[in-house]
DNA sequence: GACGTTATTGCTATAGTTCGCACTAGCCAC
DNA sequence: GTGGCTAGTGCGAACTATAGCAATAACGTC
């Protein structure tokens, strides 16, 4: 994580933490593995490429701290397990009940949504990563049989 | 349950489910118990109410059975405990990351995104609970200084 | 009302996640 | 560079939620 380190450093003091090296070591696993990640994958690209170990629940505890400042997002499958991801550009998610399938979009409508919910109840909302529940295509067509 | 309990029979033979005395009782305590219960309650109020023990697995179960049917809203809250309610009119939650407080709100905001999710991506969105996260006004105050 | 099919239940085992506490190590001030 | 404060870590236990399987009981059919 050589480029954008100072960037996340800035975020660590901004928010009273501190850069430990298992910290750093996540953070390198999650710039590393591409898209949506578990925490088991997580864990182990720390345990293969980092030089000491780091237990699993400084790998929970660390994610949940990124998620709070807003630097990556954690995402809720359908099949139940949680994922995390950088927080790299405004994408949502379209998941089916009925497949389980789950489709990135970018959603324009939301602006609007963000705007009525600060105006109308002082919400500053958070939307770079919302999941949507719903119906697919598919799925509505092989029901309507 | 004695009122809307043939609109609730009905759902659950067009699912092929069926009406157990568990599930019945699990209905009886949703329907009692006021706004959002977790797991726990719901459990505690079936043994309390009911004659017999329910088995912790099958409140989730059936709860679950529930959500898929539209009959219940499941809502993963601030804490990470899971709560339930009835799906009375679609309201949704502002959740801030900051004190934890949700907020219950109708956004109007949202057919325009259900329109644009549809029309783009032909998937029929379920937005009768729809959980945003972001911050309060009252936590953006006190960050601000 | 009796019968057969099969959704549902209870129990137990298991996976996934969080919590508590003593110890360690960043970061700041000097 | 040294010292102190406290966020962070590791370990294990506790907790939440799910899955497998044999036994049970709804529901439709006769």
């Amino acid at each position: 994580m050589p480029h954008n380190q100072s960037r996340v450093t800035e975020a660590l003091r901004a928010s009273g933490r501190r850069l430990t090296t298992q910290r750093a070591q996540v953070l390198a696993a999650l710039h590393d593995l591409p898209g949506h990640s578990t925490v088991d994958q997580i864990h182990a690209r720390v345990r293969d490429c980092g030089g000491n170990e780091v237990a699993l629940s400084t790998v929970y505890r660390n994610l949940d701290a990124l998620v709070a400042m807003g630097l990556v997002a954690a995402f809720t499958g359908a099949s139940g397990g949680t994922t995390y991801e950088w927080t790299a550009e405004a994408h949502h998610h379209l998941l089916c009940d009925g497949c389980g399938h789950t489709q990135e979009v970018a959603l324009h409508a939301l602006d609007a949504l963000a705007r009525e919910v600060q105006r109308d109840h002082g919400f500053v909302a958070d939307m770079r990563h919302l999941a949507i529940h719903g119906r697919c295509a598919g799925c509505r067509d092989s029901e309507e049989r």
